[in-house]
DNA sequence: ACCTCCCGCCATGCT
DNA sequence: AGCATGGCGGGAGGT
C-alpha cells in the first residue's frame, strides 16, 4: 500500500546518481527495475537487491571516485547538484567522464573499487549529497531505500546502516516500508539538544569518568577500588543488567512501523544516539571508542566485557562514526595516553545547549517565535499525526491499546496525503522532478534557512542578554538551569517536562510521546527502566568534575587544545554540569497541549519488565532525599521532552523557582569531561565560555554542597547497599578532595576553580595531565559547527556558537505560563499521576550516581591528535 | 600486527 | 511464506 505510493514519489535526487559499480553486490542483482528512474516500481515490493542497473554499465570506478569526491567536497557537490545532477539522473554518469581526468589512471585499473571506496563514510556522503541539508518541507523529500540502494549501487543493508544513524538524529524519519522522509538538519539542533539532556540524565559524563578512573586505577593496581566502582557503574547502568536502551524521539518523527518500534530500542539507532550523547555530555567532547563501547556495553550488560561483545560494539561504533563523520558532526582523532594511542572521535558539530534542543532552549519569548516557525514548518506534518492520535497522557497500561490504534491511524494518516504537510509534499513530489524541484527547493530552503538563522541569532542574542542580566543575579540557578533546562529539579519539575512513567507493569517502559503542540515539538524518549536507574544519581558528579577540569586546566597545556576544546566545551559543559541528577528534561514542558502518546504495547512490555527489575533493584530507594533529583533522572522511561520553546520557558521558570535553591543544580560538574578522559578545561576555556562559565561556577559551588552531602552520607550507604562491597577507595579520598576543592573553589569563579581544583585534584589522580589536542584548527571546529547548523554559510556560524552558549543558559526568567500548562498536562494522566514511578526509580539511582560523581577520573594526559580520519 | 570496517548470513518480526 | 530490517561477527584491506 504505502509502498506504492512510496514508489511513486520521486526522490529529489534519486535519479541522480547512478550507480557506482560497487560490487554489486553480491546479492542478486535484480535487473528488474533497472531503470532507476522508475520510481514506480512496483508495488510494494522493494526491489530486491539493488541494482544491477549498472549491470550493464560500464561504469568506471573513476566515476565512483568522482562521485565520492564530489560528495566530499561541498563545492563540487553543490555544483553537481545544480548542474550535474540533472544530467545524472538521466544518464548517469556524466561525472564519470570528468572523473577520468584525475583518477583515471590508476583507479581505472582497479576495477574494483577499493575498500575505501566502498566505505560507509563515502556511501554516506553520496547519500547525503542527494539531499539538501535543509530541505524544503513543502517539497517531496521522500526517500525510497531501494532506489537509493540502486542508485548508489550498494546493498540495501548498507543503506539501513546509514538511515538508522540518520534516523537517530531525526534527519530522516520512516514513513513506511522502504520509505523515509528526509528532514535534513532542520531538526538536528533540537535532536542534539534533547540527546544532550538525556545524556546528562543518564549521567554519561559520570560514567565516562568512572571508566576512566577505573582504567587509571587499574594501571595503578587499585583493583579494589576499581571493583567497587564497577559495581557502581553497573548498578547505574542497569542494575539488573538490563540494558536499557532508549530511543529519543521527536514529535513528528516517531517510528511508525510497528516492526520498527519493536526494534526501536535496539542497536544502531540507540547506539548512535548514545554515542552522540557522550560527545555532548563530555567536556572535551572527545570520546574514545573504547570508552564509548564500554559505556554502551555497560548499559546493556553490566559488564560483561566479553571481548567479542566489545569487538562487536566497536565495529558498530565505527559504522556509526563513519556516518557521523560524514555529517561533519565528529571527526576522528587519536587520544594519546600513557598507554598509547587510542582511536577517538571529536565532536565537531554544533554546540548544543542542553535540552531544549539546541535552539529552543534558552530562549525566551523571542526564540519561541522562531521555534514556532520551525516547528510549524518542520514538525507540522509530522506532528499532526502525532498529536492527533494521542491522548494526553503518558502511557498508562490502559492506554497502550489506544496507542496502538492511534499508531495505526497515524500510519494511515501519514500514508495518506491528507496530512497537510505531507499532502503538500506529495504533490510536490509528484511534480518534482528531481532536480528542477530541487533547485526550487533549494531556493526555498535557503530562504527559510536564512530566515531562521537570522531569527535565531536574534533570539539568541536576546536570550543572552536577558540571561546576562538575569543570570547573574540568580547565577546559580540560572546558569545551570538554563544551560540545560534539565534542571535537576526535583520530581516536581519532572512533571513538567518529564512524565514519569507509571510503573505499571504493563507499560513501564513505554515511551511516551508527546504530541507536539503546534508551537513546539515535543520529544519522547523511550527509556527503559534500567536506564533510569542508570542515570540517576543526581548529585554527585559535580564535585568530581571540577577536579578533573582543574587538573586539566593545570595540565592544560596546550593552548591549542584549550582552544579547540573551548569551542566544543563551552556550552556543553555547562549543560553537563547541570545535568547531574536532574536530567530531566523535565524542564521541558510541553505545551499544555501535549499529550503523550503511548508506546506500543510491545515495548511497554519489555520495558515494563525491565522496569520492574529496576524497581526491585531499587535498593537504593532509601535515598529518598535523592528522590527529588533522582526521580527525575530515574525515570527516564517516562520522560517526555518537549523541545518547544514553550516548554523551555516553562521549565525554566519552574526550574528557576525550584532550583534556585541550588540544590538542583548542583551541578554540575560543569567542566568535567569524563569522556575523553581528558578534559582539559583550561581557565582560558572557561573564560572563553564567558558567561556561562560564571554562572556555572557559582552553581557548581552550590551544587557541590549537595553533592557532597550526598556523597558522603547518602552515597556511600547507598553504594554499600547496592553493592556489598564498600570499599574504601581512593574514590572516597577523591571525593573528599573534590569536596574540599569545591569549598575552596566556590568562591573562586570558574576560572579560579579550574586551576585550583586541578591542583587539588591532582593528588587524587596522579595522572591528571592535560590533554593536548591537536585539532586541525581550533577555530575551524566552531566554524564547522555553525556551518553545519545553518545551511547558510556565513551567518550561521556565529549563531551556532552563540546559540550554544545561550542555550546553555537559561537564565532568563522563564515565563511561567508555559510551564504551568505543561505541568498540568503532564500530570494528568489518564490513569493517574505518573509521578510515583518516577520517585521510586529515582531513589535508587541517586545513590549510585552520587558515587559516581565523587569518583574522580584520573586524567591521564591525553593527547589528541586529530588526524583526520581517513 | 593492529586498526578499520565491509560483507553478507541469518534471525526477527511484520504482512 | 515472503519480505523488510538489521544484529552480528568473520575476515580482509589498509597502514
Amino acid at each position: 500500500m504505502e509502498n506504492e505510493k512510496e514508489n511513486l514519489f520521486i526522490e529529489p535526487h534519486k535519479r541522480g546518481l547512478m550507480k557506482s559499480p560497487l560490487k554489486e553486490s553480491t546479492k542478486e542483482n535484480v535487473p528488474p527495475a533497472t531503470d532507476l528512474p522508475s520510481p514506480n516500481l512496483g508495488p510494494l515490493t522493494t526491489p530486491t537487491k539493488p541494482k544491477e542497473v549498472s549491470q550493464g554499465e560500464p561504469w568506471t570506478p573513476t566515476a565512483n571516485l568522482k562521485m565520492l569526491i564530489s560528495a566530499v567536497s561541498p563545492e563540487i557537490r553543490s555544483r553537481d547538484q545544480k548542474r550535474g545532477l540533472f544530467d545524472n539522473r538521466r544518464g548517469l554518469p556524466e561525472a564519470k567522464d570528468c572523473l577520468h581526468e584525475h583518477l583515471s589512471g590508476d583507479e581505472y585499473e582497479k576495477s574494483q573499487p577499493s575498500r575505501k571506496e566502498k566505505s560507509l563514510g563515502l556511501l554516506c556522503h553520496k547519500f547525503l549529497a542527494r539531499y539538501p541539508k535543509y530541505p524544503n518541507p513543502a517539497v517531496n523529500n521522500d526517500i525510497c531505500l531501494d532506489e537509493v540502494a540502486e542508485e548508489l549501487n550498494v546493498e540495501r543493508r548498507r543503506i539501513y546502516d546509514i538511515v538508522n544513524v540518520l534516523e537517530s538524529l531525526h534527519m530522516v524519519s520512516r514513513l513506511a516500508k522502504n520509505r523515509y522522509t528526509w528532514h535534513g538538519r532542520h531538526n538536528l539542533n533540537k535532536t542534539l539538544g534533547t540527546l544532550k539532556s538525556v545524556g546528562e540524565e543518564n549521567k554519561y559524563a559520570e560514567q565516562i569518568m568512572m571508566i576512566k578512573k577505573k582504567e587509571y586505577e587499574q594501571e595503578f593496581d587499585f583493583i579494589k577500588s576499581y571493583s567497587i566502582e564497577d559495581h557502581i557503574i553497573k548498578s547505574n547502568a542497569g542494575q539488573n543488567g538490563h540494558t536499557e536502551m532508549c530511543f529519543v524521539e521527536l514529535p513528528g518523527l516517531e517510528f511508525r512501523a510497528a516492526s520498527v518500534n519493536s526494534r526501536k530500542d535496539k542497536s544502531l539507532r540507540v547506539m548512535s544516539q548514545k554515542f552522540v550523547m557522550l560527545f555532548l555530555v563530555s567536556t572535551p567532547q572527545i570520546v574514545s571508542l573504547e570508552i564509548a563501547a564500554k559505556i554502551l556495553i555497560g548499559e546493556d550488560h553490566v559488564e560483561d566485557l566479553d571481548k567479542s561483545k566489545f569487538k562487536t560494539k566497536i565495529r558498530r561504533l565505527y559504522d556509526i562514526a563513519n556516518v557521523l563523520s560524514s555529517l561533519d558532526l565528529i571527526k576522528k582523532v587519536h587520544v594519546t595516553e600513557e598507554r598509547g594511542r587510542k582511536p577517538a572521535f571529536k565532536w565537531t558539530g554544533p554546540e548544543i545547549s542542553p535540552n531544549a534542543s539546541g535552539s529552543s532552549p534558552a530562549l525566551p519569548s523571542a526564540t519561541s517565535d522562531l521555534e514556532v516557525r520551525r516547528s510549524a514548518k518542520e514538525n507540522c506534518a509530522k506532528n499532526l499525526f502525532s498529536t492527533r492520535g494521542k491522548p494526553n497522557f503518558t502511557r498508562h497500561p490502559s492506554l497502550i491499546k489506544l496507542v496502538k490504534s492511534i499508531e495505526s491511524d497515524r500510519r494511515k494518516i501519514n500514508s495518506a496525503p491528507s496530512s497537510p504537510v505531507k499532502s503538500s509534499k506529495a504533490e510536490s513530489s509528484q511534480n518534482s522532478p528531481p532536480f528542477p524541484n530541487k533547485m526550487a527547493q533549494l531556493a526555498a530552503i535557503c530562504k527559510m534557512q536564512l530566515e531562521e538563522q537570522s531569527s535565531e541569532p536574534r533570539k539568541k542574542m536576546k536570550v543572552q542578554l536577558a540571561r546576562s542580566g538575569h543570570c547573574k543575579p540568580v547565577a546559580p540557578v540560572d546558569a545551570s538551569a538554563k544551560a540545560e533546562l534539565e534542571l535537576t529539579t526535583p520530581s516536581l519539575i519532572q512533571p513538567l517536562g518529564v512524565l514519569p512513567l507509571v510503573p505499571s507493569p504493563l507499560s513501564p517502559a513505554v515511551p511516551v510521546i508527546l504530541p507536539q503542540t503546534p508551537s513546539g515539538p515535543s520529544y519522547a524518549i523511550y527509556l527503559q527502566p534500567a536506564q533510569a536507574q542508570t542515570m540517576t544519581p543526581p548529585q554527585g558528579l559535580s564535585p568530581t568534575v571540577c577536579p578533573s577540569h582543574c587538573s586539566k586546566a593545570a595540565g592544560a597545556k596546550e593552548s591549542t587544545d584549550a582552544s579547540t576544546e573551548k569551542t566544543t566545551n563551552n556550552t556543553p559543559r555547562a549543560s553537563g554540569s547541570s545535568r547531574s541528577g536532574s536530567l530531566l528534561l523535565a524542564p521541558e514542558r510541553q505545551g499544555a497541549k501535549n499529550r503523550t502518546r503511548e508506546a506500543p504495547g510491545e515495548r511497554g512490555s519489555k520495558r515494563s519488565s525491565t522496569f520492574e527489575d529496576c524497581i526491585s533493584n531499587k535498593k537504593y530507594k532509601e535515598d529518598l532525599k535523592g528522590l527529588e533529583n533522582v526521580s527525575a533522572t530515574l525515570f527516564p522511561s517516562g520522560y517526555l521532552i518537549p523541545l518547544t520553546q514553550c516548554s523551555s520557558l516553562g521549565t525554566e521558570s519552574i526550574l528557576s523557582n525550584k532550583e534556585n535553591s541550588g540544590t538542583l543544580s548542583p551541578n554540575r560538574r560543569i567542566y568535567s569531561s569524563p569522556i575523553a578522559g581528558v578534559i582539559p578545561v583550561t581557565s582560558s576555556e572557561l573564560t572563553a565560555v564567558n558567561f556561562p562559565s560564571f554562572h556555572v561556577t557559582p552553581l557548581k559551588l552550590m551544587v557541590s554542597p549537595t553533592s557532597v552531602a550526598a556523597v558522603h552520607g547518602g552515597n556511600s550507604p547507598a553504594l554499600a547497599s547496592s553493592h556489598p562491597i564498600a570499599i574504601p577507595n581512593p574514590s572516597s579520598a577523591i571525593v573528599n578532595f573534590t569536596l574540599q576543592h569545591l569549598g575552596l573553589i566556590s568562591p573562586g569563579v570558574q576560572v579560579s576553580a579550574s586551576p585550583g581544583p586541578g591542583s587539588g585534584t591532582i593528588p587524587v589522580s596522579p595522572r591528571i595531565e592535560a590533554i593536548s589536542i591537536v585539532p586541525e584548527n581550533a577555530g575551524c571546529q566552531q566554524g564547522r559547527a555553525t556551518s553545519s547548523d545553518s545551511s547558510v554559510p556565513g551567518q550561521s556560524q556565529p549563531n551556532g556558537q552563540s546559540v550554544m552558549v545561550t542555550g546553555t543558559q537559561q537564565p532568563v526568567p522563564v515565563t511561567p505560563k508555559g510551564s504551568q500548562l505543561v505541568a498540568e498536562s503532564f500530570f494528568r494522566t489518564p490513569g493517574g499521576p505518573t509521578k510515583p514511578t518516577g520517585l521510586s526509580c529515582a531513589d535508587f539511582d541517586g545513590a549510585n550516581k552520587t558515587s559516581f560523581g565523587t569518583l574522580f577520573v584520573p586524567q591521564r594526559k591525553l593527547e589528541v591528535s586529530t588526524e583526520d580520519v581517513h
